[in-house]
DNA sequence: GAGTATCT
DNA sequence: CTCG
C-alpha cells in the first residue's frame, strides 16, 4: 500500500497507554470549557455526524450561513477557545518540522455511527504547514485519495495512538473516515473515537 | 442516499 | 457531484 507523497502514517506513535490517557484527560478539560457541538454544513444546514470543538487561538467552524472558516470564538458560547494543551505543542515540535506553532486543534468526536465524507483541508491560508492527525479510542477505516475528488482512493485502519501527517504533496489530498469499529479500544469509557487535528492557519 | 456536497 |  503506497500513500500519496507527503502523507505519512505513524502507527502506534503514542505507544504508551498513560500518554494516551493524559491526552484524553487534557481534551476533557478542553471540552469542559468549550463543549462539543454539532456542526452543520453550508447551504443545506444538514447536521454532521461528528461533534466538534477546538482549542488554540483559532478554531475551525462551519454553519449554514457562513460556511467553513476559522474563528477565535466558540460558536455556541461565544468564548475564546481554550489554550492548546502543552502535549500537543510538543507533538507538533517533534513531528511537524515546521517553524511556526500550530494555531488550531480541531477536536472531532466520532460516536460509533459517525463518519466523515471525503474532503480536502483547504480552509487554512498556510498550505505549507502539515496537518497532524492524532487518533484516540476506537479504530477507524481511513480513506485517502488524490487531488481530485474522483481520483482512486486507498483505505487503511487507524488505531488509538496512531498519527497521520498530511503535508507536502499530500496536503490537499481528499481524505475521510468511512467507519468506526466499535469496541476496538478501552481508552474511552463510553466508546467512540476522538481525532485531534493540529493546523497552522495563518502564514 | 450521504457527504466538511457540486465550481473558486 | 461523485461514490459506495
Amino acid at each position: 500500500m503506497l500513500l500519496p507523497s507527503g502523507i505519512r502514517h505513524l502507527p502506534g506513535y503514542l505507544d504508551r497507554r498513560p500518554t494516551q490517557e493524559a491526552l484524553v484527560e487534557a481534551i476533557r478539560t478542553v471540552v469542559a470549557e468549550a463543549p462539543l457541538y454539532t456542526p452543520v454544513m453550508p447551504g443545506t444546514g444538514k447536521e454532521m455526524s461528528v461533534r466538534m470543538t477546538n482549542c488554540g487561538p483559532l478554531g475551525w467552524v462551519t454553519d449554514k450561513q457562513r460556511g467553513y472558516r476559522y474563528q477565535q470564538t466558540h460558536p455556541v458560547t461565544g468564548n475564546h477557545w481554550p489554550a492548546m494543551p502543552p502535549q500537543l505543542l510538543d507533538l507538533w515540535s517533534d513531528i511537524a518540522a515546521y517553524e511556526k506553532p500550530p494555531e488550531a486543534c480541531l477536536v472531532n468526536f466520532y460516536n460509533d455511527d459517525a463518519r466523515m465524507g471525503l474532503h480536502q483541508d483547504r480552509d487554512e491560508q498556510d498550505l505549507y504547514a502539515p496537518v497532524l492527525s492524532i487518533s484516540l479510542g476506537n479504530s477507524c477505516l481511513f480513506r485517502v485519495g488524490g487531488l481530485n475528488r474522483r481520483d482512486p482512493t486507498l483505505s487503511f485502519k487507524l488505531s488509538s495512538g496512531d498519527i497521520v501527517v498530511i503535508g507536502g504533496e499530500g496536503r490537499l489530498c481528499f481524505h475521510g473516515v468511512d467507519r468506526i469499529y466499535p469496541a476496538t479500544s478501552t481508552l474511552l469509557r463510553n466508546g467512540g473515537r476522538i481525532n485531534l487535528t493540529l493546523r497552522r492557519v495563518t502564514p
